[in-house]
RNA sequence: UGAGUCGGCUGGACGGUCGCCGCGCGCGUUUAUGCGUCUUGCGGAGGAAAGUCCGGGCUCCAUAGGACAGGGUGCCAGGUAACACCUGGGGGGCGUGAGCCUACGGAAAGUGCCACAGAAAAUAUACCGCCGUGGCCUUCCAGUUUGGUCGUUCGCGGUCGAUUGUGUGAGCUGCGGUAAGGGUGAAAUGGUGCGGUAAGAGCGCACCGCGCCGGCUAACGCCGGCGGCACGGUAAACCCCACCUGGAGCAAGACCAAAUAGGGAAAUAUGUUGCAUUGCGACAAGGCGUUGUCCGCGUCUAUUUCCGGGUAGGUCGCUACAGGCAUAUGGCGACAUAUGUCGCAGAUGAAUGACCGUCGCUCGGCGUAGCCGAGAACAGAACCCGGCUUACCGGCCGACUCACACC
RNA sequence: CGGGGUGUAGCUCAGUCUGGUAGAGCACUGCCUUCGGGAGGCAGGGGUCGUAGGUUCAAAUCCUGUCUCCCCGA
């Protein structure tokens, strides 16, 4: 369900196709798995405070989990702007929404 | 009632649905470690988890011991594993007070610096002033006068000069005395009073301050004796003194270990032949380098097995403790001791969440014992503890101070 | 986890070690020069020295706390 190596980060970021928002950006690249994966890669530099990543990761992760079982198998990293630390849990998770259906 | 000081506690509560991480039980699978998972049980961020400013545990490296350098600490005593922390006491400063702050050793070990102003800035000196004395010039006073002039009662008088002065005042100047006073500065060589003197001065005396010696004292300080005073500030300038101090950090460190490349060791290879085929034994043999030849040595190919280092990756370290709470005892206190009781996160591209409902808190509006809307801080563990510092919406409790009013 | 640097005028930087006057270039304002502009010349204005304390007679400078930004090593 997790991208965790830096190999399979790589390999995302070297072949993956970009989505974008104004609060994420997403990268997709096929996997020969039965499922899709979740790479979460929120920097620094969009959020200084370790209490505003964290709450990035954990939207972005309820927002996977109820929609993985629809999504084709894909190796998917999202990536947060500075936009992101500003907005509230519901906001994020409608931009989520739409770039989940954008990857369909 | 108002204003304030100090200390402590707390950091929303309950329920439902869907999830995440760890541990345990069960089940399946596996020789086992382990892996998977329907169900089920338990636990799952902080007072600062932050900044990383100190101290310690732990691990590895270094190390006979000592000294120097470098760094740190700096009133005294105690607490502690240790500290730059804490407690108690003292000195200094602020506040009416409760209280608060305090880098608080040494300036006669030495070196450096003290702008501007000021006479002089650390060596003592003397600008103005004050006093004594000599000279020059001059005022007034006193005297002398045979001078000029006016008046006259002819005795003399007034006035202008000249001249004399152990008389007197002012000015200029030389020499000497003085450090009281003035002025400059952040800082000027003890303070006040009396005596004293030509004027002054610790020159003398009283009190205060200061220094030295001795005794008591943890520091602070107290007591006694002696000394006219010898000592400007700055050590968060260099420095001196006393005490402390090896370096790195859990990405420390230990273990398992794929693929690829490379390292080391061993065996085999081709031909002929013997024994009873697989197999074992014997003999012979290649290219290149080492000047020609021979011997010897080195090197060149492939396969298999083994060994060691070790990358990706994984496992351990990893959470049980200088541990929390309660009670008792000792201590002014920090704290210590004893007994009982509790089990309290362990992730690693990194869990601790999302949504809904009810109640509580704060603010605003409607309007009143309700309804509607909005808000709820600072902030997220990464080996673990003890402190310090910084950030923060509010709420609760206790002790104390000041002002006003009433009894 | 460990280490280093930066903050001064609107901008880019000196000055800090060794305490006493805050300075340079560009920019800005006025005047001269030119038919006019630019360039040039002359004159002028402008700075809580990141911030809060402390040491000192005196602090941008020395000391301590704190904040921002940047960089390096594992």
């Amino acid at each position: 369900m997790r991208l965790l190596k830096p190999t399979e980060f790589k390999r995302a970021f070297a072949k993956g196709k970009r989505l974008r928002c104004s609060a994420f950006t997403v990268v997709a690249n096929p996997n020969e798995l039965e499922h899709p994966r979740l790479g979460l890669a929120i920097s620094r530099k969009a959020a200084a405070r370790s209490v505003d990543r964290n709450r990035i990761k954990r939207v972005v992760r309820e927002s996977f989990r109820r929609n993985a079982p629809t999504m084709n198998p894909l190796d998917i990293v999202v990536q947060a702007t500075p936009l992101a630390r500003t907005q509230p849990n519901a906001f994020l998770s409608r931009k989520l929404d739409d770039l989940w259906l954008k990857i369909k």
